[in-house]
DNA sequence: GGCTCCATGTAAGGAGTTACATGATTCA
DNA sequence: TGAATCATGTAACTCCTTACATGGAGCC
């Protein structure tokens, strides 16, 4: 365990490309912006001007290695190094205190000012929001369906899974703010 | 109804800060800081950086109106305009569709690469992580005691509501990732 | 006189997005 | 031959953060 004085600083994405770089064994830069691609999940969206430089940091860094140019393409391989396995294993398991707060659901922030509108205002937008919130939903757990216990969806199924909780949690959610929002002579001027 | 042609593009923070200049009346810009500051949420982490910027583009907008200075400290109060509280209404009532997926937490980001740590490590990170959300419940169920339903506190009660209701979530769902992750042979190399 | 709060901002920099640029391979 | 896919990247732009700069008012 060698002391970290230099240790370069690196976001949620540079991680996030890390542990794909080690669940997707050495694969293409391109092949790693298609993983994120194909992901549901909203971490993940990514485009090439930002997987590109956060590959070259890791690299840079020495938690990832790129091979030489594979084919007349120009794939070049990227690989995990045992350096950057210890890395993934601490942003896992030294948690920064702030981490554990609800997050930012701009539904939630849009819900923190709905009396400044109509009544009738008021239920549509408790409308819209379930109508998207049950979609979203819909979405995920069509993906969802099978329950494998083997490694290979285990990590897809326990991240969709966290996804479903959070969106059922926010119709539940929802429900009770239009009870709350019954009241007719809520707005304000 | 004005046909929107030239309508600037706000973002959530414009639109935020656009809430509260309804919400707390003609306010300071310092105010608005402030009130940003005493927030709990997630999505109201601002500084002095963003919300200058972001009153100065509202009042350009037309959204809001600054008045001349109050004192010898140059406090200058700003207030929403009729044309702010239509821009406020559409915010609320027309969701964009893309809105209502799942958000972006770090938490299930970092489940998605746990069956790269020792089995041990795995263990580690679930309960470091029901831990700080745990906490992080405590923290928001503490200041929601008071569950008045007048129209005072009722926005920030929604508001917290939503956190406890995502909160709680997440700690169903990370019995579940501990009752998934049992089996120690998930582990890869 | 100095500390804290009120009140205004700017400057530098980081991180990510959109859009573009380039070229090989594969397949209909 | 032309379209889609594989593969690399850069440039300009946006948005936000951190840190700094400035000064008045109130109070101990």
């Amino acid at each position: 365990m060698v002391h970290a004085r230099g240790m370069i600083r690196l976001t949620e994405l540079d991680f996030c490309v890390l542990g794909v770089i080690w669940e997707c064994g050495p694969l293409s830069a391109y092949r790693v912006r298609a993983r994120f691609e194909e992901s549901n999940t909203a971490a993940w969206s990514s485009s090439a001007g930002s997987i590109y430089p956060s590959i070259r940091r890791l690299v840079r860094a020495g938690l990832a290695v790129a091979g030489s140019r594979q084919d007349e393409r120009g794939t070049r391989l990227v690989g995990i190094t045992a350096k950057g396995r210890e890395r993934l294993r601490a942003w896992l398991v030294d948690l920064p205190p702030k981490i554990g707060t609800a997050t930012a659901d701009p539904i939630r922030t849009r819900a923190q000012f709905v009396t400044s509108v109509s009544y009738e205002d008021r239920l549509r937008f408790i409308d819209n929001a379930r109508t998207i919130t049950r979609e979203a939903l819909n979405e995920v757990e069509k993906v969802t369906k099978v329950k494998s216990t083997g490694s290979d969806t285990m990590l897809e199924y326990i991240g969709n899974l966290g996804s479903i909780f959070e969106l059922r949690a926010r119709l539940q959610w929802l429900n009770r703010v239009a009870d709350l929002l019954k009241n007719k002579r809520l707005t304000r001027a």
